[in-house]
DNA sequence: CCAGACGTTGTT
DNA sequence: GTCTGG
DNA sequence: CCAGACGTTGTT
DNA sequence: GTCTGG
């Protein structure tokens, strides 16, 4: 799961990792919680590769009330072709959001719930897979773009925590690529484009 | 057909 | 808006 | 996700 | 315990 993250790196630092035009950066944030506007990126036609702030946590378009209604702040890697919430989103509007690291929960032997912060050893920013939506107030008035980020199963680093972790996106320069043995086949989610 | 849900998490 | 359950 | 609140009255 | 706000 991923309900709080971090960011901390500045928006040269972004721009540099992912590209696009620079934007007002907010205050470094070691808090950033649902419902607050946050940094994503996405990639728009004519201009390319924007950065704005949406909403965390995804209201589907068809709420009646901002204020009421689901917090969709995590959407399920899983299910999210299956989910009515998601689906069109997933398959029209994506997006990346930037960290420097997030928070998972584990509860001490019978004792409080306890924070832990997962980063990347170099300190760089890294970026979580999210969707987003518009959702029209029914009165009238000024949209609100909302997204969600969306989650897997949890890698090594982030097992012990917790049974969940956002799907991340790492730069590039993290990377490596091989050929395939005649034996190995692409199956379809290899190749989703998360 | 209409009515009602549409989500995640953790916890039990 | 769109799917599921009754 | 966590932190913090968690009400009533009369009137429409 | 459960809901709301951040």
């Amino acid at each position: 799961m991923c309900g709080r993250f971090d960011l901390t790196a500045s928006m040269d630092e972004l721009i540099q990792e992912y590209g696009g035009v620079p934007v007002e950066q907010l205050e470094p944030c070691y808090n950033i919680a649902p419902s607050r506007n946050i940094l994503v990126a996405r990639q728009e036609n004519v201009i390319g590769i924007r950065w704005l702030y949406l909403r965390w946590g995804l209201i589907p378009h068809w709420e009646d009330h901002v204020n009421t209604g689901y917090k969709l702040f995590n959407a399920v890697a899983e299910t999210i072709t299956e989910k009515t919430s998601f689906r069109d989103c997933f398959a029209a509007r994506r997006c990346i959001i930037p960290a420097t690291g997030f928070y998972e929960w584990k509860q001490a032997d019978g004792g409080p719930n306890v924070p832990y912060r997962i980063r990347l050893k170099t300190g760089k920013p890294f970026a979580f897979a999210g969707i987003y939506n518009k959702w029209k107030p029914p009165e009238g008035g000024e949209p609100i773009e909302s997204c969600s980020i969306i989650t897997t199963t949890p890698n090594k680093v982030t097992r012990p925590i917790h049974d969940r972790m956002p799907v991340i996106r790492v730069p590039p320069t993290f990377m490596l690529f091989c050929t395939l043995r005649k034996s190995q086949k692409l199956k379809a989610q290899h190749v989703l484009g998360l």
